[in-house]
DNA sequence: CCTTGACGTAACCATTATTGTTACATTGAT
DNA sequence: ATCAATGTAACAATAATGGTTACGTCAAGG
């Protein structure tokens, strides 16, 4: 499978922001942002792009411009950010659809679209089950 | 996410070959199961040579060749489908290791590798849940 | 022993997602 | 008006998936 790293860069560009507020700062820009992540900045304003439309993130522009949490850290789960920057399933049915005729051609779709359902759902609940403060908890236990 | 079908594909090429064997036939062609998938016979060969290294199929060759369930449907999970086809896990940790010199740039991995392990502990419970027998239930249902 | 049907596999190509990068218009506090 | 940083377009590189063609290999049955 394509792993991809799009909610381990989330999380940590949010948690970055979060501990960065809590030392005083205002605002935290997508470059300083990049330098932790150790990637383009452009990358982290593209995926603070989307978080801020959905409500997790707010940048500001002009002088002084960067970005800031819209919540707590703690007001925030791993699902969270997953539903804002995941947009297909883990799971896809056929390509191209199966022979009709075929009785398992037929039936296999919504047999295996209900797997995938309770699969999606538990992976939803496991990752609501953890904060960007348990994050953040863990990220200062381990220094 | 680069949603991909193989599992579905599986599942759909094994519940075939079992009811095709139910019905009183000895051995299914890729040629047949593609008809029903609606692909090429080579995507299904690729698919259940995978299979067929981990136990789950057997292929005969020579005259009177193809395929047949190494194990009944109803001793076969989806978990074990999904074991022999899915390389990577489902979420990564950074493309290029995070700045060490940063807090979170440091402790951010184990962190987030912690909580993956746990959705996709819960994601494997979910697949086991599911036998191909269960599947073909549900297909035959469907009809 | 030789024909034959299907496997096993290599080699491409097309498509798509992700990531990295450069470039540039826009914003808004100072 | 300046200027630092956002917002976004555009493009390349990489990788995974899936479709296709081609061909060597195998073994049952004539």
């Amino acid at each position: 499978m394509s792993a991809n790293s799009r909610l381990t860069i989330a999380a940590h560009a949010l948690t970055w922001i979060g501990l960065y507020q809590r030392r005083g700062h205002e605002v935290a820009t997508s470059e300083q942002i990049a330098t932790s992540v150790n990637t383009n900045p452009v990358v982290i304003r593209r995926l603070l792009g989307e978080l801020s439309k959905v409500g997790l993130a707010v940048s500001r522009r002009g002088a002084g411009a960067g970005w800031m949490l819209a919540r707590d850290l703690a007001a925030i789960t791993l699902l969270d950010v997953y539903q804002a920057i995941e947009p297909g399933p883990v799971f896809a049915l056929h390509r191209a659809t199966p022979d009709p005729e075929c009785v398992v051609g037929h039936g296999i779709g919504p047999a295996m679209a209900a797997v995938y359902d309770d699969v999606e759902a538990a992976l939803r609940r496991e990752l609501a089950k953890t904060t960007l403060e348990d994050v953040l908890r863990d990220v200062l236990k381990a220094a």
